[in-house]
DNA sequence: TTGTAATTAATGTATAAACATTTAATTTTG
DNA sequence: CAAAATTAAATGTTTATACATTAATTACAA
């Protein structure tokens, strides 16, 4: 098995926590870099996939472009260009909020539904790759990752 | 304490492998965000910094742009760019290869190497805030996270 | 040897990210 | 109520990323 230290030839670390952290963003881009590949064909960006995600999740619902942010993984991204560009391929419907006029309901539209449950069902496969760590595992890394953050913030 | 579930507001996951999933994207973003900024003050980027310290670990001897290429933590950001920027700041020293003349020798500079020892310092003091979640822990998640990648690849 | 392939680094280019700023609307406060 | 502060979304701008391409050199094979 190819360790953090095979994959970035460095023979060894100060201490656990530089390895930790090394390896967490070593393996987040690993993932990134994974699904960045794998939705291409679909022609959407992983980010985009996010907000079409979060979309489908409303169930109909309008959600508002801050609330899509509060919701987004990477936080930084801006989430109206985002729905700009799913607005431009006709995946998503935007109307100025009537309550607030300042806000921008969104909506996913039935293309959207249907890309992101064709993509769903290739994704679920790529997934499945990786319940070979076993559910306990998968379990106790989610756990890790959960007090990894609380101990920092 | 958050869990990965209160982070992103999604209240549930179709499986524990999806929750791994996004759960690393956002632990990985979630510290490369605090890097960042910690590096900001001192003029470099994370990129920067860790094409410095991979120069550091090579205590004086040369390394070709391609060997840096293959110790990076993102193999896709361009090494080349990296050290043009790098030697901007006179950090680093750029030689032609003798005896591979496609190749370009990279040292780093006195100057690199204060600067790099000086934001280790403040780095490891950052570090050592992770060290609440104890040795064990953390050898554990290192081994998980080792794990995970070698079950897709 | 001599042409072909492969390798190394640099550069070109289109898109995206990371901010800051702006505009419009709403809320709060004096 | 009016002015100031806050909020939501969009836009501007600079830098970085993700690739593809190029240019120079080296390795290899007929």
């Amino acid at each position: 098995m190819m360790s953090i230290s095979d994959e970035i030839k460095q023979s060894s670390f100060k201490n656990e926590e530089t390895k930790a952290v090394i390896n967490l963003i070593f393996t987040g881009n690993f993932i990134v870099q994974r699904q960045q590949a794998f939705m291409k064909p679909f022609g959407i960006t992983m980010q985009q996939f996010n907000v079409l995600r979060i979309l489908e999740g409303q169930k109909g619902q309008a959600i508002s472009v801050l609330s899509i942010t509060e919701r987004m993984l990477d936080k930084m991204s801006n989430a109206s260009r985002l729905v700009d560009k799913l607005f431009a391929k006709k995946l998503v419907s935007r109307v100025p909020c009537e309550k607030d006029r300042r806000a921008v309901d969104v909506y996913i539209l039935p293309a959207g539904s249907a890309l992101i449950n064709q993509i769903e069902v290739h994704l679920d496969e790529f997934r499945k790759q990786i319940s070979q760590l076993g559910e306990e595992n998968l379990k106790q890394l989610n756990e890790l990752l959960d007090q990894f953050r609380a101990s920092i913030s």
